[in-house]
DNA sequence: CGGAGTAAAAGGCACTT
DNA sequence: AAGTGACTTTTACTCCG
């Protein structure tokens, strides 16, 4: 059978009115989909063709128009971009000997060549470090946006010479500390250095080393939004919806009477998500709220005594 | 026990030396 | 990099219902 006729055959079925599955007539509703009167078939004429848009007749024409291979990522050091010799032709005693050298040979230059350069090099350890860091934390696990930003900074730091003298385990760990504030990631400074402390790094200098990238670049960071910690406290008190809801709409109005400035957010967080559960009669004791936000009983007290205060003036409760 | 409140210690931040 | 000062949070504790 000619390519053609291949064609044809397989057009004429979603072209012909009748179901290809049990031959009777589709039911055509105006804007709406085919469908089979009697089987119900959905014939996929627009389903997303996995072929490629042009055809080549010759083998030249083939590799002229190709273009495949995985999307460009700022998140490996060359961009993902490098073609990576395979091992096969090096492996595979199919091949003449003289070949195989050659590949070999060919394989070692690349790898050299790819990471040899201290800077690369190191910009690859980071990068590593990076995804490393990523994946001990379930907010960024999955997180690809994120990366991708964190990446960004990243290399906006090393291109600008800003990790001499700094470590790159640190660097990585203050750009992801970055992307979160500027993407309002509920990831405190205080989860990153959970984890850092492990690799032996202290806050202090994931800290410094943000305050520094923040400052030499000059940027605008987003006073952190509070409802990311309330919501983060709704998730692992189990609370209900409605009390969560209620925190937010606390948060908002206490975030426009710039009761928020100079103090800790998760703080607030934490005496909003009291306060919305007093409320709702959905009761948590400050005990339980301050354990999950990592705050004490007693900042929760002083910034829920705040919070009635201000937010109920003049107004019978 | 849950909560209100307090004094003193500790910590973080902006700014200076 | 260490010191300073204004400020917040934590520690540790008392008292109340």
């Amino acid at each position: 059978m000619t390519a053609i006729q291949k064609y044809n055959e397989r057009t004429s079925k979603l072209k012909s009115d009748a179901c290809p599955e049990c031959g009777s007539k589709y039911i055509t509703a105006p804007d709406k989909e085919k469908v089979c009167g009697s089987c119900g078939y959905v014939p996929d004429e627009r389903s997303m063709s996995q072929e490629p848009e042009w055809r080549a007749f010759d083998d030249e024409q083939r590799t002229r128009r190709i273009r495949v291979g995985p999307s460009s990522t700022l998140t490996i050091h060359d961009k993902g971009l490098s073609t990576i010799i395979g091992s096969d032709s090096v492996r595979n005693s199919k091949y003449d000997p003289d070949r195989r050298l050659k590949v070999y040979k060919l394989r070692k230059w690349q790898t050299r060549i790819r990471v040899a350069d201290a800077y690369e090099r190191n910009l690859a350890i980071g990068l590593d470090g990076v995804k490393n860091i990523f994946s001990h934390f379930n907010q960024l696990q999955n997180n690809k946006a994120a990366l991708e930003q964190t990446s960004a900074n990243y290399r906006k730091v090393a291109s600008n010479g800003m990790i001499r003298g700094r470590s790159l385990i640190t660097t990585a760990y203050a750009c992801i500390y970055l992307t979160a504030r500027q993407t309002g990631t509920a990831l405190t400074l205080d989860d990153l250095a959970t984890d850092a402390e492990k690799n032996g790094v202290s806050r202090k200098d994931i800290a410094r080393n943000y305050r520094f990238i923040v400052r030499e670049f000059d940027l605008k960071i987003p006073v952190p939004v509070n409802k990311m910690y309330s919501s983060k406290i709704g998730n692992k008190i189990q609370g209900s919806p409605q009390t969560e809801i209620l925190a937010t709409r606390i948060l908002d109005v206490a975030k426009g009477m710039k009761l928020t400035g100079g103090r800790s957010p998760t703080g607030i967080a934490a005496a909003a998500y009291y306060m919305a559960s007093v409320l709702r009669n959905d009761h948590r004791t400050q005990k339980e709220i301050a354990e999950v936000a990592n705050v004490t009983e007693v900042t929760i007290r002083n910034r829920y005594k705040e919070l009635m205060e201000k937010l109920f003036i003049g107004v019978p409760v």
